[in-house]
DNA sequence: GAGCCTATCGCGAATGGTCGCAATAGCCTT
DNA sequence: AAGGCTATTGCGACCATTCGCGATAGGCTC
């Protein structure tokens, strides 16, 4: 199924808009907020607004093609969704971000499946927390 | 330790918007937000801005005397800091919260600390995910 | 109790993100 | 190729939250 196929599937159009988007995200390398996204974008195409950036990011997240993490700031972070799916780990106090791998998640999930019924996204959200030198070096 | 005292040991003053800030949120039962907040604060002390509402709940946060949870919604809840821990599930199809004993969490924790020396705050965040019913009930 | 230092206040602007609306434009049908 | 239905757009307002500023007021010292 093309792209422009599985987008009419779910009753959706194919913009310009909604694929400079698509490509934008695809192109990026790491994670990338909705206004680095506009920002490429509008070089190419200077009239997009900001909310429809937005919306488009929401849809093609539906669609499946990209997904989206939240740090322990504000700001939500995009990238493509066919890669390999990890972690986030942030220290609350230096602000360090790591990533794991996704066996760690995977065997958090497992206990909340068997426990609970519940499938978790455990990627969809960073583990905040204290990392290892903030935590040797109490500093209070 | 009062809590003038534990105030003004951390070079902190006690005002009384600060009172009130805190009163509010340890009479709250449940999870409230900054607005839910500032109204029961205005019922008393109505010049008081939302910023200082903000303000004061993260003063209060570094004191230890509150703490924050983020759902899976743009807005923060808080709640005291001298109640039982405890976790959240969050199904990002209906929006149903759960509550999850701090048994589970520990579990979990346990693996940051003993492969990431990671001490991680796993009821900072909900887990989002889909729950039983909505897992069972594809509906695709 | 008065004076001083500065933490805190209220305000207004800015930031990241969402929403309602009228105008535009995909895409299906003919 | 034209017409019509409606998803999507750009815009501006709004929401939750943060930040910079000059004014206010805790609380320490005398």
């Amino acid at each position: 199924m093309t792209l422009a196929e599985s987008v009419r599937a779910s009753g959706r159009r194919l913009t310009l808009q909604r694929q400079l988007v698509l490509e934008a995200v695809q192109r990026a390398r790491h994670h990338v907020t909705a206004d680095e996204i506009a920002r490429r974008v509008r070089s190419r195409f200077p009239a997009i607004g900001p909310s429809t950036v937005y919306r488009n990011l929401q849809a093609l997240d539906e669609l499946g093609l990209v997904t989206h993490t939240h740090l322990d700031d504000r700001v939500t972070r995009w990238h493509r969704a066919d890669r390999h799916p990890h972690g986030h780990l942030v220290c609350r106090v230096c602000g360090e971000e790591t990533e794991i791998r996704p066996a760690v998640l995977e065997a958090m999930a497992k206990r909340l499946r068997d426990e609970h019924h519940f499938e978790p996204d455990l990627a969809h959200s960073a583990i905040v927390g204290v990392c290892r030198r903030c935590r040797d070096v109490p500093s209070s």
